[in-house]
DNA sequence: CGGTATCCTGCCTGATACTG
DNA sequence: CAGTATCAGGCAGGATACCG
């Protein structure tokens, strides 16, 4: 017998990463460090500041981004990833270089 | 100057493997072998019939599995990864392996 | 068995306005 | 600066029924 759904680690993390943003998000504060919000809002034009900050706040109640505020003025607000988020590193580095492979692949076939 | 979008190999990544289902899918083929279409759909009851086709569709027209016809009857359709999806073999093991992580990590504070 | 077809809901986008 | 609020429109995803 074979488990298939429940407590498959394969789910668990999908559920932690596979938002739609996520993984992107993730692999910019993992590699570039600590985050203002209209710095991320520039890094990725093609999310919507409505869907960026759904995506952070989700990050955060998962554990795997920190939201730091600092009360100054004009406000500030940095994310940056937790130690949980840093445990992808690994991970997302393995994905990157799969997507280089991706597109070697790809642009050999022409 | 930083590359963003574009090329970012992450994305590309992200673009092939980000479906909702994808990566479990993807995930079944290249740990347990080819499998059927409704043996998916045994393994991934939450997925529905219509979701578990369009995944599989864009799986395929992505070159990360092929789709095997067997003109009997009944008749049979065997799906399996592609030299390409099995490249993905270490990145979903170390998805995995996260996976394990953190269900440890969350187990461990209760 | 391995799918389509159809309808329907709900999330996502895009634009714009507003706030502490 | 870092959001929240709102609304129109689109498209992804769900439920159900039907088909070769």
């Amino acid at each position: 017998m074979e488990k298939s759904a429940g407590g498959c680690p394969v789910e668990a993390a999908v559920k932690l990463i596979g938002g739609k943003w996520k993984i992107v998000i993730l692999y910019q504060l993992v590699t570039n460090g600590p985050k203002r919000f209209n710095e991320l809002r520039r890094i990725f034009p093609e999310v919507t500041q409505r869907m960026l900050t759904l995506q952070l706040r989700e990050l955060e109640e998962d554990g795997l981004i920190n939201r730091k505020v600092y009360h100054e003025v004009p406000p500030k607000v940095e994310y940056s990833v937790s130690e949980l988020g840093q445990s992808l590193h690994q991970v997302l580095l393995h994905i990157q270089d799969w997507g280089l492979y991706y597109l070697d692949q790809k642009a050999a076939k022409n």
